[in-house]
DNA sequence: CGCCAGGGCCTCA
DNA sequence: TGAGGCCATGGC
């Protein structure tokens, strides 16, 4: 039904474009399993520098392990990562997950089947559908396309798809359109967010977007 | 100042 | 199942 099913070039062409322009991402940003995750969580509807000084404050206590952060307590964690926004409620999603983790580690996590493990993700609390992709996509190795908000509006801008799709209608849409490949759904994803902070952003700025360049999106052109 | 940022949960039709 | 309210800090 989509818009564009011989999409499957377009969808490789523009991440061609993406990569030559903007170079390899080397993606997530993280030191270790847990710190993604905790990341993934934190950036919620949040700007990625506030996270980032939640994850230093964090760090600079020695905190940024399993069994350290559930001796601290939802508190402790609240106070840690205040910078990050919405501080109560995600140091509740932070512990539980670190809960959920200790009782079935990565390791665990990993040999199971992707569909039970992201099931086993989205019953933890905090942890939705965008969290939990991230998670098997960048900790666990999945070949899990990630939508978020800059997928969803660079695509729907160069008009490959519309914005009342929801999560897995978009999700869908890549599946339908792309190689399935661990990797490159890493770099995609990185990719796109790297595009969606600088020019693709609420207010675009279309003047040095290189997908306007090549002529792949003619978005406010008229 | 107001707008925005790599969502998710809960509630109520 | 979908729309709306709520959660909150910091950069620009």
């Amino acid at each position: 039904m989509s818009t564009n099913e011989k999409g499957g070039l377009l969808l490789l062409d523009i991440y061609a474009v993406l990569l030559e322009k903007q170079g390899f991402q080397d993606w997530w940003p993280g030191d270790t399993n847990l710190e993604i995750c905790i990341g993934a969580i934190l950036t919620q509807n949040t700007a990625w520098g506030n996270v980032e000084k939640a994850i230093n404050n964090i760090k600079k206590e020695s905190l940024m392990s399993l069994d350290a952060l559930l001796n601290a307590g939802e508190k402790k964690i609240a106070t840690l990562i205040r910078p990050a926004g919405y501080f109560n409620q995600k140091a509740k999603y932070v512990y539980g997950f670190c809960k959920f983790i200790k009782t079935s580690p990565f390791k665990e996590l990993k040999k199971n089947e992707l569909l039970k493990t992201r099931d086993a993700l989205l019953a933890i609390k905090g942890i939705g559908k965008e969290t939990a992709d991230s998670i098997l996509l960048y900790v666990l190795d999945y070949p899990i396309f990630v939508i978020d908000a800059y997928t969803k509006r660079i695509f729907s801008r160069i008009g490959v798809c519309n914005e009342n799709m929801d999560y897995d209608d978009m999700q869908n849409f890549f599946y339908r359109n792309l190689i399935i490949d661990v990797e490159l759904f890493k770099d995609y994803h990185a990719q796109i967010v790297t595009l969606g902070k600088g020019s693709c952003r609420k207010k675009p700025k279309c003047e040095n977007c290189v997908l306007r360049a090549r002529k792949i999106c003619s978005y406010g052109l008229n």
